[in-house]
DNA sequence: AAGTAATATTGACACTGTCTATATTGACTC
DNA sequence: GAGTCAATATAGACAGTGTCAATATTACTT
């Protein structure tokens, strides 16, 4: 417990989170199973339970680290985004929707909240981080506008999941999915920023 | 195969599907399964194959019939709509947002794709059903509008998507969920239908 | 009545999460 | 160094799961 965990292993923990992150992307949600995790770090299938407790467990320090990413994204593109609400705005959407297509089952995983510990303190700081900074935002570009900036920024964030997670699904054609040359999530969002005028 | 399928059970299909939908409501996707599902008929866990093949063809059977009571919702309320955008519109939004909070749990099957065949016809001829009314209907309340009708149904089929399934994830609290003393929903239907005018 | 297709049962296989009991290791105390 | 103790890893078990194969039962057709 000096500076890198260590027993047989080394770092098991770590090493569980990563072959935990590995499946996810290559098998989806399904096939992050503990025993395959402990497979892939080359441990017993009952080694996991002494550093993330069960299944959910695993999942929300998953579920987590995501959501930090993204946090640190926007936080990153923030500073070098125009300062008009428009450019603000678009930095929140790209960088959720560019997430979501990379990383499908990364981002499926986010809003599990059957598999994922949804009251987890330090899944709900990221989260309210990320709302924080979209409010901060929309409060800033719209001083003493009519709407509530509460109502602007769940109906944005709305959208933006349910574009992800729809194109996700495997419901909506990907082929089908552009207005002229421009991919759809960009005619969606200058919809949605004719709001903000 | 005269009316009512019959062998030792009478209509096992039925009963199969009415047992999947109780346990749907009652304990979840995960509830869900193929033995209890016979368990829950009276059968042995083998005889379901019989009538659903494996359970991804039971969850979709279900989801379709799902898809279907929306849309049929969907057709009784617009009859009885005023005729401008906004009345109609709103009959898509309350009519998705209000089956989802009332089914949560079918609700989240629908856009299961890892669950369900999604590639399923019976089940895209009644999801096409519902874009297409909605296309039509945005269609015909923007006449020569400079934005494309696609792009507004997808757009608003998104916010409503991801409102109610953040919402179900458990990971937004309801009982902020107000402004004033309006649901939220309404504030942001609100929202998106400025769009409109 | 016989034959055939549909339907239901039983048993098996390889998985899963989680629990218990046991063994191993490392660090700390005396 | 010897002994103790907590952390860590293993092995085995249990009740589940989906799905398959082999078998039995029933209903319908001819």
């Amino acid at each position: 417990m000096t500076e890198s965990n260590s027993f047989h292993h080394g770092d098991l923990k770590q090493a569980l989170f990563n072959a935990g992150l590995s499946l996810l992307d290559q098998t989806g949600i399904s096939g992050v199973t503990m025993r395959a995790v402990a497979r892939s770090a080359g441990v017993s299938h009952s080694a996991p339970v002494n550093h993330y407790k069960d299944r959910p467990a695993l999942l929300t320090a998953i579920a987590q680290a995501q959501f930090k990413t993204i946090l640190e994204q926007i936080e990153t593109d923030l500073l070098k985004a125009p300062s008009e609400l428009k450019g603000r705005i678009e930095v929140f959407a790209n960088t959720i929707i560019d997430f979501g297509l990379k990383y499908p089952h990364r981002y499926q995983l986010l809003w599990r909240g059957d598999l994922i510990d949804h009251e987890n303190p330090d899944l709900l700081v990221v989260m309210d981080s990320i709302y924080d900074k979209l409010c901060d935002e929309i409060e800033r570009g719209m001083p003493g506008a009519h709407v509530d900036k509460d109502t602007v920024a769940i109906a944005l964030w709305s959208m933006l999941h349910g574009y992800v997670d729809m194109r996700l699904s495997g419901m909506f054609l990907p082929a089908n999915d552009k207005v002229s040359d421009k991919p759809r999530r960009y005619a969606i969002m200058d919809l949605f920023l004719t709001l903000m005028n």
